[in-house]
DNA sequence: AGCCTTCCTGCAACCGATTGCAGGGCGAAA
DNA sequence: TTTCGCCCTGCAATCGGTTGCAGGAAGGCT
């Protein structure tokens, strides 16, 4: 009933070694037996219903033709489209992903890591590790070629496929300068990660070069790339920093924003401008529709697959980093600044 | 470097036979072993860094603790949360998920299917299988155990977790109802789907149990569940059955829906209600915030994942049917019905 | 004390494909 | 006609655990 044809029973079907079937299916070698033989192999083996095992060839070649996906948290809506396009490419190569949720956990991770190194895995791709994650050096030690997707690590040696944050928050700060805004907030991502750090660079960056460099620093960092941790820091930041407009980490922090806002009796767009960041599904939905920089989501996990099949294709590693350009969507929850609207500004002490 | 620490090595290190290792290594089968051997092989095992390989196991017992998960696209925001909770409780089992989108493409879907059986997958989850798939021959054929998720198939003996359709759309248009609309209309999800037969059947059932069955149908069918499809069909339905509220068979559609009644220069609420189907993410971010049916995704997932194990488990299937309750969740897209704020609908003649 | 049972461990085959090595057959060149 | 060489195919080992079978030791019972 099951896969019980193996390459023994077309030998047996087709008159040859089972040796020569094993020759004559597999397309790399196929040229090393008689054409005649090859044909009459193939027909025997389609006719039985032959399929192979991976299994089996993979416990002789060391190769199962298939990698590993990790990722913290697949309903988090940035993932999908990485995890589809990177599946497609290997699909189409030949390869089967196996995917994992770490939860950000480290422990949780590494036995994914080695429970995937137990199925023989090819490759792994490790998207958003956790910062001192000591995965990599696992997977050198298990010697599993690895790319890190969205996030890098500080001194890892592995290949990565990132966005350049560090650009596409300036994008962001130069729209809002450019609409006349002048006291500008940051809502920054939890330490540790590199995207919150190089977007947090990208904004002090933007506002250096327009003159506005200050201290105290208006940048509230938020402990996880949340609504809920959004709204906290909003909150914050208001006290803190009050601002005409605000440039946020990440599209999801910004629902948080909108949240804290809205309880302030600000209404976003007019009396607030808000960026965020990844242009995630949906956001061009929600009220105002959000003014964000877009990722190339699709694109990072492609391009991830590719540089993974090629690694594994080359005796030599060779680590590869890839930036993709990111893009500024303007929609309408960035305004130009009207100060004399801002009533709730002028109480204040200007601090820029 | 990899893993090159066999059973042997440790058998070696441990002065035993490598099945005695097997043996006091496997959870199973180690009472079989003096309990002073296995302590002294666990130390062996973890002093060399033994990592046991799934595919050596997996080729002798034909299991390889593998289970393929088959989406139709990964990027339609319903299939993370089933996905998500299903591999939670698959690992938490020890097994590993391969997980593959299908395009809604028979040929490729076959395809995948035979990949991953050449990967010996102990079991198969296929969500929102395509209306006369051969997926259930062919993995029937192949030996493999099925569930399927999210639709059910006709005539399939496949177990099977589905939501409730039927009574959430009854749900929704008794909500409607209740708000005192008497003329509603229906856009249906793609004909050939079971969500979209069973979501329409409720449809009917609410509205005849409510004394409105009518003729002409007051239903449009979309041609997929995508926002063009949903756009599509609520222009067709505002012609040829004008109405106060709209009764749609997913959220996805609804943004269509959406973009349909403000080029017609209705305001969602106020002048035509509507309720969707899912409670995606993010719809309840939306401006007006989507009154909608709650499906429990997260416990398809998991209650699929939980049959599967069962069935790989037991010896005979016997095929099991979840259907899971649906839930109500009440925002801002309905609202009372007032006739006289209905102006565009006043010209028309009275169809029901 | 002798016999039987039970428990533990070793032996070896096996899962299904891949691959280095060797040998046979055939054509070409001398 | 003989020899050299190449091409094709068969042989058997191998990947790393698992498991049926058998044998030996220890303990219980009469």
């Amino acid at each position: 009933m099951s896969s019980r044809v193996t390459i023994a029973d077309v030998a047996r079907a087709a008159g040859v070694h089972p040796s020569t079937v094993s020759r004559a299916l597999n397309p790399g070698t196929r040229g090393l037996v008689t054409e005649a033989v090859a044909a009459r192999v193939s027909e025997a083996a389609d006719r039985l219903g032959w399929r192979p095992s991976a299994v089996a060839a993979g416990l002789r070649t060391r190769k199962s033709r298939t990698i590993g996906i990790l990722v913290p948290d697949l309903v988090n809506p940035v993932f999908p489209p990485i995890v589809r396009a990177a599946e497609a490419r290997l699909a189409e190569a030949g390869y089967v992903a196996i995917l994992a949720n770490t939860d950000t956990d480290a422990a949780r991770e590494a036995l994914l890591i080695e429970r995937m190194s137990g199925h023989l895995v090819d490759g792994i791709m490790l998207a958003s590790a956790a910062s001192g994650s000591t995965s990599l050096d696992l997977c050198a030690s298990l010697g599993i070629p690895v790319v890190l997707i969205n996030r890098r690590l500080p001194g890892a040696s592995a290949s990565v496929v990132v966005n350049d944050d560090q650009l596409g928050m300036v994008m962001a700060v130069n729209h809002l300068l450019a609409l006349g805004h002048r006291r500008i907030g940051h809502i920054a991502g939890p330490t540790g990660v590199s995207t919150a750090a190089d977007r947090q660079a990208g904004f002090l960056m933007a506002l250096a070069a327009a003159g506005l460099a200050n201290d105290p620093l208006p940048v509230v960092a938020a402990d996880a790339y949340t609504a809920a941790a959004g709204r906290r820091a909003m909150d914050q930041l208001l006290v803190a920093h009050p601002c005409s407009a605000v440039a946020v980490a990440n599209d999801m922090l910004c629902l948080g924003v909108y949240d804290a806002l809205a309880a302030a009796g600000l209404r976003v767009g007019a009396d607030v401008s808000v960026t965020g960041f990844n242009d995630m599904p949906f956001v061009d939905r929600i009220s105002p529709a959000l003014t964000t920089i877009r990722i190339q989501h699709a694109e990072m996990g492609r391009q991830a697959a590719e540089i993974l099949l090629a690694e594994m294709a080359a005796s030599k590693p060779a680590p590869r980093e890839i930036v993709l350009e990111p893009q500024l969507v303007v929609r309408s929850s960035s305004a130009p600044a009207s100060p004399s609207a801002l009533p709730w500004l002028s109480s204040e002490k200007v601090q820029i």
